[in-house]
DNA sequence: AAATAGAAAATTGTATACAATTTAGTTTGA
DNA sequence: TCAAACTAAATTGTATACAATTTTCTATTT
């Protein structure tokens, strides 16, 4: 809505929530963040509204606005639509892409294997959003990969927490290999297979996702 | 956000335009709502806010809001999403619906049948979002519903014209039909690809239904 | 007469002021 | 000493005022 001054408020909350440095839970008082941008409450509670409607901030009326914190239940609920959309990106992908997306898709893909041999979790996850953003623009259905990003942000904070784990980046360093392949010959319904497979699981249990949580990130009774 | 007065303003936007009585394209000043509802121009613009963020009106910077007018384009791509969304709630509520539940759903399913032989458009619209949110409801996935419930609104004013097309009546009815057994049988696959298809295409073929759409509520250049 | 430039009006973006509700702190009572 | 109630402070929701940009209308020139 405003340009000058509630778009990059948003941006900026956006990001600290994203990578975590704001973590759920946290409340977002108007007046201090107010102060801290120098402007008034209005352009701020104009940025906490679309936070809100993008599901990062969540705002009780009278009460204040938090950063989300998602429950269990609802963290199942939304890595089981995120490994549909991711798959239907890699459908669509494996269907539409052009010689040179695929190209560029093995670009990203290579340009991941040193941070994923040196364990350097941060260069690895700048990889990996490359190279499912390449599968987003190869999908040809920019408002899929609309969805597919905004739900990918909002789960952001604990992926990331997943990706830290042992043999995690080798592992997913291999999955996107067998992505690229079935995207690169064209085989739907295997990338489709793969990419599900890729999100939801992370070729590990779900359970063991859930147990490498901190216990504070989840919402207890909801 | 807010509760007294954004909140009832928002639903009574929202209800306007799904329900086509606000057209794609109408002009949203802030002053005439304002006025309108007898309320100042914050709230409204809560309100603009969060319809922007549902993607149902479209805010240009400085330059006002307007009812959002969907591009050929992004129509088709969010057809396409939306037809795996359903899909996917077909899939699961086939899967986890109880007993109950499928009972309920039968029955949405033949309140439809009156309506159908009638030519009711208005009744049978009732009946058959009754018949789909019992599906969502049956998926057991509260964000998958949300997503799929946004979509169904945001492309409402276009499928529900289609839905005054000839036949559409009886055909959509006996759609219902094949999913009902589908779901009641807990053949997944079939729940879904029914799903899928009644969605996409509508059973007919989607060159049709463009053909039918007034070109007004296109936008031409986008 | 048409087109361009300028000015005025209207509309959006931001700030501030006010009202209402919630939360926290203190006091009083059992 | 703990609990409950009342008061005060803080925070959110709404309204209004002001600033800035866009749009429209008019006037002048070609």
């Amino acid at each position: 809505m405003s340009t000058k001054t509630a778009s990059p408020l948003r941006e900026t909350l956006e990001q600290e929530i994203v990578t975590g440095q704001l973590a759920p839970g946290t409340r977002l008082e108007e007046m201090g963040l107010a102060e801290r941008f120098h402007v008034s409450r209005t352009p701020v509670r104009e940025a906490l509204n679309q936070l809100a409607s993008i599901g990062l901030v969540e705002i009780r009326p009278r009460r204040g606005a938090v950063v989300a914190a998602i429950g269990l239940k609802q963290m199942m609920e939304m890595f089981e639509v995120m490994a549909e959309l991711e798959g239907m990106c890699g459908q669509l992908a494996a269907r539409r892409m052009s010689g040179d997306e695929r190209k560029k898709l093995a670009a990203c893909h290579l340009q991941g294997q040193p941070f994923s041999e040196n364990e350097d979790h941060d260069g690895y996850y700048a990889a990996n959003v490359c190279f499912h953003e390449c599968i987003y623009q190869g999908s040809r259905n920019a408002y899929l990969a609309d969805q597919t990003r905004a739900l990918r942000n909002r789960l952001a904070p604990y992926r990331r927490l997943q990706l830290r784990q042992r043999q995690r980046l080798s592992e997913s360093f291999q999955e996107h290999g067998k992505i690229l392949d079935a995207i690169t010959q064209g085989d739907e319904a295997r990338a489709k297979q793969l990419l599900r497979d890729h999100v939801t699981v992370q070729s590990g249990s779900f359970t063991d996702f859930i147990a490498t949580l901190p216990s504070e990130l989840i919402r207890n009774s909801a």
